[in-house]
DNA sequence: GGTGAAACTTCTAATAA
DNA sequence: TTATTAGAAGTTTCACC
């Protein structure tokens, strides 16, 4: 993970493909006015420094049925078992994204469900790892996601 | 929006796509015994019932030089202004994601920044929002992302 | 629905600058 | 480092199952 400066043409091709990843890179040559080539070896070298770690879908939950959204926080009875528990709520696939937090919580989680039934069910999950004491809940009445692309391009105009 | 029921082979296509989105339409149609214009068209199908939203990189926001999460519960002085302020947090680029929530807090969000320097100028940016009371921040010591993969086959093994 | 092949587009690596 | 190039590979359409 050696330290790796990105100049503007890179900026410019992370910028078309956060959008869409399979802009084909010859739209991207076009537009910066450089070969097909050069975006090539470019997005290779970002890859391969790990800036660019992959690639994903996103999918219309709400559409496959799961339009459920709340966050967990979990008290644990001793926070050396705080490595322990996280394992465990990582195993559990209705969890997206898991924390060791600062603050009242020891860790805190954030499930996709069906709905509140399927939520109790997933909560109760968590309930049972051993180690749990108690847990606090936090359903999302609704949900809005900020383009990826606001954020980078508040970190390139700073660099 | 209309109903879309996926077969075995869109479940197996997503699959594939969502761990690499550049993954060949051909390598796809190798595996599965199909042809290459048979994934095309059931990704198109897919796109355009809107299951498939985008795509998009993952990318390093460590390298980058924004180790720091965080999450920020909003209090508001009314209720009523939680659609106003929500629009007003969205406009921050720090703040990757927001909800309207059930519980103590009106409004919760995600932010991401360089350190605890430039977090405080976030915190501080909702804070000066017209109708926010109080905030109260969490901050994450550490993040684990579960596999979207996993939801993914919970999703299509019960369908 | 799906296929297979044709026509077209894109990728990639080697070479040259 | 970047550009060019050419062969390999991928995409997309379409006539036909």
């Amino acid at each position: 993970m050696a330290k790796f400066k990105l100049d503007e043409i890179d900026h410019q091709i992370l910028d078309m493909l956060i959008d869409n990843t399979r802009v084909p890179f010859t739209d991207i040559a076009k537009k910066l006015v450089i070969s097909a080539g050069t975006v090539h070896v470019r997005v290779k070298k970002m890859e391969d420094a790990g800036i660019i770690k992959g690639s994903s879908l996103t999918l219309d939950y709400k559409q496959l049925g799961y339009s459920f959204i709340a966050y967990v926080g979990v008290f644990l009875q001793k926070t050396s078992q705080t490595k322990f528990v996280l394992e465990r709520i990582n195993e559990i696939p209705y969890v997206t994204v898991a924390h060791i937090t600062t603050g009242k919580f020891n860790v805190f989680c954030k499930i996709r469900a069906k709905n509140t039934e399927h939520a109790k069910d997933v909560i109760f999950m968590i309930d049972d790892i051993e180690g749990v004491y108690r847990t606090e809940t936090m359903i999302s009445l609704e949900e809005s996601l900020n383009d990826k692309k606001r954020l980078m391009h508040s970190i390139f105009n700073e660099m």
